[in-house]
DNA sequence: ATACTTTTTGCAACCGGTTGCCGAACCCGA
DNA sequence: TCGGGTTCGGCAACCGGTTGCAAAAAGTAT
């Protein structure tokens, strides 16, 4: 069916080890040999089977890439600048969604293994024990997610929640809410300790909840009850179901509640009111960490943690508390 | 390293054979020899090389997803139980995005042949000649495309169109404007044709514009100049885009003008206003799409065409014209 | 007990590449 | 012209499974 390279061998007169060597090993095939090789290949339409190449090599050229849910604005502009990285290291990626689910997601980390040479976990909701046990089987680089000893690319949220709080007391608020994510992230782990480091502001914290609109629409109660005036949300997309809910409840912001999210997704930029985010260096993020990967795939056992700078975009959804 | 199926074999006594018939053809193997060899692999820690079983089978038992733009909320979706699916059976997606770009998708289409029994191509941009081309390698499935004699999963648009078209005229708006999506969009011109064969209508249309809240935020002035009291906008974002983009001009939704989106993405149903929309259903459409390629992939040459039904959904983005 | 099935297992070739090793051809200087 | 060093290309084993074929084992009928 399919041309392979004993096609080509036997369509250009030499042995398949030179043609396989005008592929992947340049140096040792006289160019004019080269030449030939490659253009009979071209003729034929040849292209080398990965699969099988895999089998000898033991490098699949593919990374596996796994996020707790596609859905979420968040993860695009990663996984755009993931795949274009990797593009350009000849490797190609492989996304899959875990629903937000620990099991699926070590299911799926199990069934990728043998077809990546590396994955990449993003937002992993799994134990710090399951990750350190699964990191026996395959490279691995963890995005959002901090343990001891694997490479990590993170993002400085703590920094930005007190970037964040500061801002809020600066408006004259005293009393914060910190609407939370789900239980198994690190980035809700950090906004809570950063936020509750933070001396003479008093801070409630409502959650977990999911991180969607919808968590942010059903936490509006929750933020109403708890008389906070100026609230930290886990991220852009609950904080814009918190506005939402917030004015079913008559609620108005920023007049008489301010909110900040966390992501600047494209969204938020554009509602009504454009929301006060911490925006966060996602498509940085990705390269970075397609490239941690591939250097822990081949030079065996590299570690690291990389830490990018957040920062804080003032827009709409933040103002004077009122007196 | 990696425990292969000869060390299952040498560790209970049987060829290699066996073993890797008690996995792919139980029936051929003596149930007793099988449960020993199954507790041996199981104890070893055993899991078969797909990339080896591709090699003889030509079957990968991986699926190639791509879309043009994961950041499009329309896809997730999708892609969701497009994997979902996948699974069901046994397969596993890998999710490519060709940033609307024809030669990424084409490449991207190169290099995935080998990889995949199957690939679908969600709202290619591609032209219809490059996709019968591309036939010839691989077998697709199109959603969102037409292209003749190829297996093919669509969403009644035009018949959205139509019902959005004789909502707005209920609605008494004389003069509606259509803003199109990109230019090799089959969505798009399903659309235009739709609404152009309505009768008493006087109709514009406004583009090509990227299908993203960026084109909708651009499109506001030519809407405005053009006059018309009753927009159709390719999908919600753009819709979302326009609805700001007349707010900064004055012109408020859906006071002075009408908007109608498509997709009825989450986004659509919490701002403000909330958008009047056509429903497209997308995981169905991932669904079937997945169960039509498998079909293709071992039935040599399944074709066919399912059309699924959309649906208008009017919300607050849509109200009478003034008169 | 014999002949004939049917089931179970082993053998070995094969899928499509890669790579260590070795010999042939070539180059250079003396 | 000969020895020594390079460069180039072929040979064959190998990666980890699958599968057609046939031998061995077990079962069945006569």
């Amino acid at each position: 069916m399919a041309v392979t390279i004993r096609d080509v061998a036997r369509a250009s007169g030499v042995h398949v080890s030179t043609v396989s060597r005008s592929f992947s090993a340049p140096h040792l095939v006289n160019p004019e040999t080269r030449t030939r090789v490659l253009a009979v290949a071209e003729d034929l339409g040849y292209r080398p089977n990965r699969a099988a190449r895999a089998l000898t090599t033991g490098r699949t050229h593919n990374l596996g890439l796994i996020v707790a849910d596609i859905a979420n604005p968040f993860f695009p502009p990663l996984i755009k600048a993931a795949q274009a990285q990797a593009r350009l290291r000849d490797y190609h990626v492989f996304v899959a969604d875990t629903d937000e689910d620990p099991k699926a997601e070590e299911d799926l980390i199990q069934t990728l293994t043998k077809q990546v040479d590396g994955v990449l976990l993003c937002s992993p909701r799994l134990t710090n024990r399951t990750i350190e046990r699964l990191r026996e089987e395959i490279p691995f680089v963890l995005v959002n997610r901090r343990v001891k000893g694997m490479p990590t690319v993170l993002m400085d949220v703590g920094r930005g929640a007190r970037l964040a709080v500061e801002h809020l007391t600066g408006l004259g608020h005293r009393r914060l809410a910190v609407v939370t994510g789900p239980s198994g992230s690190w980035t809700s782990k950090e906004m809570q300790e950063a936020a509750a480091a933070m001396n003479e502001v008093d801070v409630v914290f409502l959650g977990p909840n999911p991180p969607t609109e919808l968590g942010g629409l059903a936490a509006a109660a929750d933020v109403v009850a708890s008389g906070a005036t100026g609230v930290l949300a886990y991220n852009d997309l609950v904080a814009i179901g918190l506005v939402e809910g917030l004015a079913e409840r008559g609620v108005e912001v920023p007049r008489d509640v301010s909110v900040i999210g966390v992501d600047d997704i494209v969204a938020g930029r554009l509602g009504r009111p454009k929301l006060t985010t911490i925006a966060m260096p996602t498509a940085a993020a990705g390269r970075i960490a397609v490239d941690m990967l591939l250097q822990s795939v081949d030079a065996e056992a590299a570690t690291g943690v990389t830490m990018l700078e957040t920062t804080l975009i003032v827009r709409e959804s933040t103002g004077e508390a009122r007196t």
